[in-house]
DNA sequence: AGATTGTATTGCTTTTCTCAATAATGGTGG
DNA sequence: CCACCATTATTGAGAAAAGCAATACAATCT
């Protein structure tokens, strides 16, 4: 095992004596300027002495004049506390108007539609230099937060709820979305709406699961015409049939606008979400990783983007 | 006078630790490395922490890792841990074989004719790039051994017998010369010949003193016909005139021999002297300092150089 | 030689350091 | 989902070290 002492390196305070010294040749006036007292200077001294196995200042009339020795260890010596100067310098500000860093976001599908274009816009007007990469949640996410591989996630992704930091960002609520030209519907969607219409089944998303969830609590079965991996096209479809589709507000309201569809606020009682974000300790200090935090959270938090 | 505080550097300690977590992502594994406990090196960890404000390490699955603060620092901290080292680096070796240093040494007068040649010889043999530049003593000899504007001071100088390091090389006696043709002397020189003569006075040196001494001693008053600030010339008066001198023994056998003059031991019994080498305590440790002066001590102690 | 300035030493108090024991934490496997 | 495992953080006590006031010592200057 053989553990041997490590080598003594000197102090940083020694080496600040050791400089101020060097300049002032007095152990007096070091005394004064390092705050001590004299005999605690004397002592640093003769610490620094046996440190470095020289006298390396001598008293004389002129005061204490360095030796040799001393003379060669100014310049290491100032380089050396400039290097722990350097260390401790309080960390260089992050400034969004000249970034060029490339910010990864993990998002649900639905966030894509619906929170991504405030998200881009925001952040194209404050860090223009900046580049977005939106990276879709997936089983990995957890690992790719803490790797650094992407700096947030957004959305309802339980995973993520333990061993790391979260922000809620806003409630969401259940809506459903029908052709507004539908045959049978009217101006409310009933329950025996909901359980005699034909369906459409979003699977992507972790709310798929609330919306089984409530199916069984009310005992219905719904009639499931479509299922679809996520939203894309999913307008198109709603406006040319008589389905209707179950999801939440936020990319409901947005697709009833987008595509002219009728928005009924779901008749069903599905349990509600909290949309957070995301983000691993390794990065909660970042600057450029709260920037971009605080960022999203002065666009969502507290009220649902539509 | 608001003495402020002196901002906090890292310590070596610190740094290390800093660097073995970089690199090993464990405070286990640190503090074992370190040959500290595992709750030492977490102290440490968390003065790092408080230090720096950041928490520097996370734990993971996979060990402690770096946020974005440690990631930046990891460069610095390298490098101020090797700028410690620097300074702490044993004093490199003084080679003479290849120095091109400049050595000065204060003489007497005396020591041009008697040490230096072989001081040179030696010097040119050990060290053949080195400068021999040689300085007379005079009253700021003392000055400049502590400036180091010389490097040494060697021959009978009582003024530096105090606050400076010397070693006695060896001892002195006095002799006369005179002409070896000498019209009145014989095989000895007595104390009533010595003073009956003319003499030649050498006002250099501090052995002058000694000489007046050891006149009013033996109530003696020499028939002084010529003063000479130094010993040049000395020997072609004392070889065409009946005049005699009185002078240390070793500056005396060199001129015997080479002017062939009588060498006579002095009748009057001045003291002795003793040829020292002088030299500050700032200079004391300085390998180059040192090196000549164990070269003149190897020359020089013990023996007299005729 | 005495006075003065400046550095080193001493004795004591306060602070800091370190370790063993133990608690807390996050990850993992049954 | 809970219990276990590995690892880090905390606590308390004993030991070591730092710092200061007083003082001794050394060199210089008047």
């Amino acid at each position: 095992m053989a553990e041997d002492e490590v080598e003594p390196l000197l102090d940083a305070k020694l080496l600040r004596l050791f400089l101020l010294l060097y300049q002032g040749g007095s152990v007096t006036r070091a005394a004064e300027q390092l705050g001590q007292s004299q005999p605690t200077i004397s002592i640093w001294l003769g610490r620094l002495r046996r440190s470095l196995n020289d006298p390396l200042f001598v008293r004389t009339a002129e005061g204490m004049l360095p030796t040799p020795r001393a003379e060669a260890l100014a310049g290491p010596a100032r380089a050396a506390l400039e290097a722990l100067r350097q260390v401790s310098a309080p960390e260089p500000a992050f400034t969004p108007g000249t970034t060029r860093r490339q910010f990864r976001i993990c998002m649900t599908d639905a966030s894509h539609i619906t929170l991504l274009p405030r998200i881009l816009a925001k952040l194209r007007d404050a860090a223009p230099l900046a580049q977005l990469e939106v990276v879709r949640i997936g089983p990995d996410t957890g690992h790719r937060l803490q790797s650094g591989e992407v700096d947030l996630a957004l959305g309802f992704v339980p995973e993520l709820e333990a061993g790391f930091y979260q922000l809620a960002l806003y409630e969401q609520d259940w809506v459903c979305l029908a052709n507004r030209d539908h045959p049978r519907l009217g101006a409310e969607l009933t329950l025996s709406d909901f359980a005699a219409e034909g369906h459409i089944g979003i699977v992507s998303g972790t709310g798929h699961a609330l919306q089984e969830e409530a199916l069984q609590r009310h005992r219905i079965t719904r009639r499931m015409v479509l299922e679809l991996p996520g939203f894309l096209g999913l307008g198109a479809i709603l406006s040319t049939t008589d389905l209707i589709v179950t999801l939440p507000r936020h990319i409901g309201t947005t697709l009833a606008g987008l595509n002219g569809l009728r928005l009924y606020s779901c008749p069903m009682n599905v349990t509600g979400f909290t949309v957070k974000l995301h983000w691993h300790s390794r990065y909660h200090q970042d600057p450029a990783n709260r920037w971009l935090r605080g960022m999203c959270a002065s666009l969502f938090q507290g009220r649902s983007p539509n």
